[in-house]
DNA sequence: CTGAAAGCGCTTACAG
DNA sequence: CTGAAAGCGCTTACAG
């Protein structure tokens, strides 16, 4: 049915090894002469290199794994976006799956991906989730997280430096004619993974604030506004979900953002540039996030020191921007 | 290096046809006793199915390419999601792609996916791409089109009736108290593709109004609010994209939503439930659309009428919604 | 520079 | 119900 190396072959005259040696480009060098023939029986016949017969042979699939919480949230499907995007680059086919959060299926999902014989394994961790390690060591499978890895693992993760940004947005938050003298925080549950750095980031600044928490849903965020007696005056939200909750939260309860409560977010993904108003945000480097956690997988060498999440300023924080929200962004 | 169906076998003193039975619950029976032994044996050699000499031999990889114009975009990172559902409850694994809304790399990435050997294709044709018809039936690989198929294309398209939900928002917009006597419609920049239809339907209802268009990203339609002299009073955009925009331009502009222009949109991505002011939208039954495209690819029958997008209701155009937009909304 | 042949780990007739 | 064996389409030593 298919068109096979043997069909070109003969039709070039040739044998299957050289019609190899030049759809692979090697490892064998062919005569200028035997490669037009074989490139021009391949274009006659319709040839379509078959990866998976490549793949049990030569034990690499061109597949690599990825694992992430939730592939809808804004900041996921732009870390999603990156990888594919540096995965591409390489020639490699990115497979995602959906953990929904759940250790469960993070572990049910990892062993589908092992199964189809993914030449790399890059995830975010979910909350409460295994160290996958053993198992794509048990395959040989290379592995690197990205964004959060599981309490307690030595696996290579990949992940901004935010105490800088962070440290940045609360003295935006005070200087810059905003002048508050306090600055107040929302976390999530509890302080595991990234969110616990930036918590831990604002309290370093030994800025006056109180701790807020809510679960990382805008809902959440949005319901916890709702309850509060006094909103806070200025405030750095973990995450953009949270602020985008906040952001809700604050337009149904009637508090002005950013006459009444200052706000800034970390993450930075696309949907903040169009909120009302627009989210000042500590952005993530996520394609430079991408593409070392590719690196990683390839063996490359990857540079020892994380690259860091900036301060960029919008309205929520109180500065006025020209124009309206979208000037220079690009959706 | 690793446990191979042979090794299982030499451990469960039986043949290697035997642990094929087993591991694929057929397609010969196996005595229970026999099987017992089998499991045992795989589960202490720590066995994993290689799902890519299965494919080679069984001529099924397991594995299908899903093309998808932008993952980042909210509608279609929820499409992804729910296709990655549906195709997961029948074992598949999804190879996504993005096209970037561009032709060229849509063919590319499908030559890619082909190349994986994938059991069939989804794609959501980017503008202007050609139809993958012919490269899928080559390689007999079954294809279908969701939300939107080259013009001219006869393939399988699984996409909502929107006829209905645009023409409630219409009449929601004139009669409920908002007693709008014209609605407006923002559509894209032609009316190709689902955009066309909703513009058609939007049509359909005889109400006067003004036809708008821009590009379908925030910014240009932010751009658009930004360049109108006068604001429209009442309007349907037709994809969340736009609509969040609107609501971005209107938020510089000082316009007010929705008592100066009350504002519902199409597609009802999770992100409507957290704009200020939360949006109507008329919402496509996304859930539904992904299990019809999933079994049509497995060659189940599906029904012949589309499911249709409904209206939901909220502030946009002009409803009191009791509490905060969060209400209800898990995110 | 080229070719014949083994073998990757399975599935699947076929024979028992 | 079980087993020996062919073969899926490649890649890769190996020999020429």
């Amino acid at each position: 049915m298919a068109v096979t190396m043997a069909d070109v072959a003969r039709r070039a005259g040739t044998s299957i090894a050289v019609v190899s040696y030049v759809v692979n480009g090697g490892p064998r060098p062919v005569a200028a002469r035997t490669r037009e023939r074989v490139l021009a029986a391949a274009a006659e016949l319709g040839y379509r290199h078959n990866r998976v017969a490549a793949a049990l042979r030569s034990g690499s699939s061109g597949l690599v794994g990825v694992v992430l919480p939730d592939t809808v949230n804004p900041y996921f499907a732009a870390l999603g976006q990156r990888l594919e995007e540096a995965l591409s680059a390489s020639g490699k086919l990115m497979v995602v799956a959906n953990s929904g959060y759940d250790g469960q299926r993070q572990a049910a999902v990892i062993d589908a991906l092992l199964g189809a014989q993914v030449d790399g394994l890059i995830v975010v961790s979910a909350p409460g989730a295994d160290d996958p390690a053993g198992l794509a060591a048990e395959s040989g499978v290379p592995l690197v997280h990205v964004h959060h890895r599981p309490p307690g693992s030595d696996t290579t993760l990949v992940a901004a430096d935010n105490a800088a940004g962070v440290a940045a947005a609360v003295a935006h938050l005070r200087g810059h004619g905003h002048g508050h003298d306090r600055v107040d925080f929302l976390a999530g549950p509890t302080d595991e993974g990234p969110v616990g750095d930036r918590v831990a980031a604002w309290r370093a600044t030994g800025v006056p604030g109180e701790l807020l928490r809510s679960e990382y849903g805008r809902a959440a965020a949005a319901r916890l506004v709702a309850g509060l007696k006094a909103a806070p005056r200025a405030l750095v939200a973990a995450t953009d979900e949270q602020a985008v909750g906040v952001l809700a939260g604050c337009g149904a309860a009637g508090i002005e953002v950013p006459g009444r409560l200052a706000l800034i977010s970390c993450d930075g993904s696309s949907e903040t540039g169009f909120t009302v108003p627009p989210l000042t945000t500590v952005e993530q480097p996520l394609a430079e996030m991408a593409r070392r956690a590719v690196r990683h997988l390839l063996g490359e060498p990857v540079p020892g020191t994380p690259p860091t999440a900036t301060l960029a300023i919008r309205r929520s924080c109180g500065c006025s921007h020209p124009g309206f929200s979208g000037v220079g962004a690009t959706d």
